[in-house]
DNA sequence: ATGGTCGTCTCACGA
């Protein structure tokens, strides 16, 4: 089984893109963010053509996350328990016997501003989220666009970005605190090298000058991790024609135990 | 040269 996630930047304007790396990744479940539909305008008969049924919370204009899927999809849930928030930003749902929470963390525009003191909450509220899905699903994957740049090693020039909103420790210490509930990094299963990246800014040709950060991210429960056979980046959408200023993250894992 | 580009609810804002 195959899973991927993308921060397509507007699935209006991406859906071509979408169907184009389907295409060539067949992958069984592929999780979207930044799909900035409200519900009605989702496109599910084209994507149902594709052979994939979806699930989606979306919004006008900003946020928006949807789960596509070859397979029947179940218990979906949208939005973190306790946390009121009209920005649509979590979708969880399960797929055969894959459990899975999508995600889109806040940005946090900058170290210190309200948009930042709004994403270290929601990623605290996320953390105790998380660990009721992880005492409920041994097979858990949690993946998306989590705006924050694990290591060093995921940033191109770790000097300039240091104590950097994507960067910051508060942000670090965050994920970490998902890191300590048992969930892997499963790209840094499989490879320990810098200059690994999923995201480059539309500006000064960051994606031609190989300037980007790594902030799209797979994590996996313990029992994934001992499954998991591949993940990567697959920058060459980035490369297409107005492309989504992210790359698609793809893991690949050996039979799961069935539910 | 302290910006530079996208997408959207477009002359402003969020990323």
């Amino acid at each position: 089984m195959r899973i991927a996630t993308w921060n397509v930047n507007s699935l209006n304007v991406r859906l071509p893109h979408v169907l184009d790396w389907l295409r060539e990744n067949p992958v069984e479940v592929l999780a979207l963010q930044e799909t900035k539909l409200v519900d009605a305008k989702f496109p599910v008969e084209a994507l149902r053509a594709a052979g994939y049924e979806a699930i989606y919370a979306g919004q006008s204009a900003y946020n928006g996350v949807a789960v596509l899927s070859r397979l029947p999809i179940s218990a979906v849930r949208t939005g973190l328990p306790g946390f009121e928030d009209p920005q649509q930003r979590v979708l969880a749902c399960t797929i055969g016997p894959l459990r899975l929470v999508n995600l889109y963390v806040p940005n946090g525009q900058a170290v210190g501003s309200d948009k930042y003191a709004y994403k270290l909450a929601w990623l605290a509220q996320l953390r105790d989220y998380l660990q009721t899905e992880l005492a409920n699903h041994p097979q858990l994957a949690v993946v998306g666009d989590f705006n924050i740049a694990p290591e060093d090693r995921d940033v191109h020039d770790p000097a300039a970005w240091a104590g950097q909103v994507l960067c910051s420790e508060p942000e670090r210490a965050a994920l970490g605190a998902l890191l300590d509930l048992g969930l892997r990094d499963s790209l840094r299963l499989h490879e320990a090298a810098g200059g690994i990246y999923s995201w480059w800014d539309y500006r000064m040709q960051a994606f031609r000058r190989k300037r980007g950060l790594r902030i799209d991210l797979i994590l996996v429960s313990p029992a994934l991790a001992e499954r998991c056979v591949e993940s990567r980046v697959d920058a060459i959408p980035r490369g297409w024609e107005r492309p989504s200023d992210h790359a698609p993250v793809i893991a690949g894992f050996a039979p799961l135990d069935g539910v």
